[in-house]
DNA sequence: TTGAAAGCGCTAACAT
DNA sequence: ATGTTAGCGCTTTCAA
């Protein structure tokens, strides 16, 4: 029978006779035929695909991400094709091109703040694009799914704040590439303001996210305690928290007993460390899962012109590492 | 000019004159021109993707993992397609349609045995399959990478009765469904044997390589601890481990002071806990190179039949959650 | 309801 | 050194 009619079993079953229908997927299941993706691709102009790209596919929120994205791709119809940056700007911009090459519907693209440089390449990409865990601060505006960083870290202080606290330091992200380290710190800061509490630049150290600088700014921090008599510290990320707790172990000081650790973002890990953190919950899979389905609908609807900020809840979960300070503080 | 001349500079620069070359260039450049994968592929009859399927993207050694086959398949000029098999068997068997709908040159399959119900379509699918981290027990033989897991946890017990232990448990994985359960559960008996220890049922409790089934796995162990007496438990996960160390910690008992545990894996959050955890490291990145290089290797020479486990090496590394005990035990 | 034919965007063999 | 042509394996008119 002719290629035409095996094409419709498969797309179309309802335009096939049920004999023949069953003749030729009998014929399918014998010679175990696949269907070239590929092939179906250049012809029909189209591949059901959506890339995504990361900064690292090691990051460990990457896995709670891609959970919704995967979710939400798969009730979709849509495939995703995977690029890893490797936290490197050029990498980035490769996977546009691999990604466009590839002939995918659209792109997520995922933690690092999308600035002015990406502009001429997004000016002509002809693709849909949507951000998650970040925004654009460039001139092409472009749908973003996040939280609100600001708001989530003034939300921060405050909890500190109605625990007793009130000399709390900050461990906040690399401000460079990565947006969300300056937002945190605006938010800390504007925490700081609600509440009638001095800022100080002493109180604040930087890291990249990661466990060792989250470590090794607790270190800073402990240097200049005995002026500045810090009762806790937030952290923008749980990675920096876990280790800020570590380097309080580390110097004698028990958490919460001696020192409070508020981290950021709540990773499987934040429940498996002793004490179990407490920090800001980051809708992972909802995010993924949100920014697949504006990705979807931009694609259904032709558009590569859509824009806004959409931020999602994030909440505050309460374990072990934060306690309450008994009257004086 | 023809598209031909355009395909030439694109693949083969050195066949064309240097003058044509570069308007063609230029255009490239001006018109942004995408060429398309798709086509390419369905052209050459070659995609030079190999395709990857994993039990979970969100397990935490898949990071690791998975940067071992970027590197390799980046080096031998490969893209990877990848698919989550979201830890259901029947997931794993739609990855590879689908991957070979998509004309991967080869599949990577990782951490689930591959038993006798693969063999039907392993028979059929018309090209390499490495396996990494697993082995396969079924009738079709498959290349395979992985550190020796019955080795791996006898060298762990000697390890804990290098410093002393003889009462040591044994928090194994599951049985079913991943061998390395199966194996590292021998290994320990064999360890065991070897230091004329006998082996008691009692001793041995069984989970499923995540945190919280590592926490009951031990609270289950402690509640024969009267008779047991047990003074350490090697845990086939660090997620296990972390998991016993929290329960050990709920029930007062501290590690290492009181109760020594040894984990399997070393993932980054082994040395991020309180105590860092002592544990067995699995070269990760290493087996996934070793793996890609296998495939890309079969899909060079046009082979699909090839077999044999590499084993690679484990490797103790010591951190905080194991002491020496003193004197008599 | 099915088949024949054209075309998707490339590459490769062949011709110039 | 470049252009012409056919063909990769599908889908999709269009015709029967």
């Amino acid at each position: 029978m002719s290629p035409a009619t095996v094409s419709r079993v498969l797309n179309k079953p309802e335009l096939v006779e049920p004999e023949t229908k069953e003749r030729v997927r009998g014929a399918i299941k014998a010679l175990d035929f696949q269907p070239s993706a590929i092939a179906r691709g250049l012809s029909v102009q189209r591949t059901d695909t959506i890339g995504l790209v990361v900064p690292g596919i090691t990051d460990l929120f990457f896995g709670e991400l891609y959970r919704g994205i995967e979710r939400a791709s798969h009730e979709s119809g849509m495939k995703v094709l995977l690029f890893d940056a490797q936290h490197a700007r050029h990498r980035a911009f490769e996977g546009f091109t691999f990604l466009r090459q590839h002939r995918v519907g659209g792109i997520i693209f995922t933690s690092k703040v999308v600035s002015e440089d990406y502009d001429p390449v997004l000016e002509r990409i002809g693709i849909p694009v949507v951000l998650a865990l970040t925004e654009a601060t460039g001139r092409t505006a472009l749908p973003a799914f996040k939280v609100d960083d600001v708001k989530a870290v003034f939300d921060a202080v405050a909890y500190l704040v109605s625990r007793g606290h009130r000399r709390v330091g900050m461990i906040t992200g690399d401000m460079s590439d990565d947006l969300t380290g300056d937002l945190r710190l605006q938010g800390y800061r504007a925490g700081l303001e609600h509440y009638g509490i001095p800022y100080q630049s002493s109180w604040v150290e930087t890291g990249d996210y990661r466990f060792t600088t989250g470590y090794q700014a607790m270190r800073r921090l402990l240097e200049h305690q005995e002026q500045n008599q810090l009762t806790a510290v937030c952290a923008a990320s749980d990675e920096m928290a876990i280790g800020a707790i570590r380097c309080l172990h580390d110097h004698g000081l028990k958490v919460p007993d001696d020192f409070s650790v508020l981290g950021f973002d709540d990773l499987g890990v934040a429940h498996m460390t002793v004490p179990a953190l407490t920090t800001i919950a980051q809708p992972f899979a909802e995010i993924g899962e949100r920014a697949v389905q504006q990705l979807v609908q931009m694609i259904a609807d032709d558009t590569i012109h859509a824009s806004g900020t959409y931020y999602l809840p994030h909440r505050i979960v309460e374990r072990e590492s934060v306690r309450a300070l008994s009257d004086l503080s």
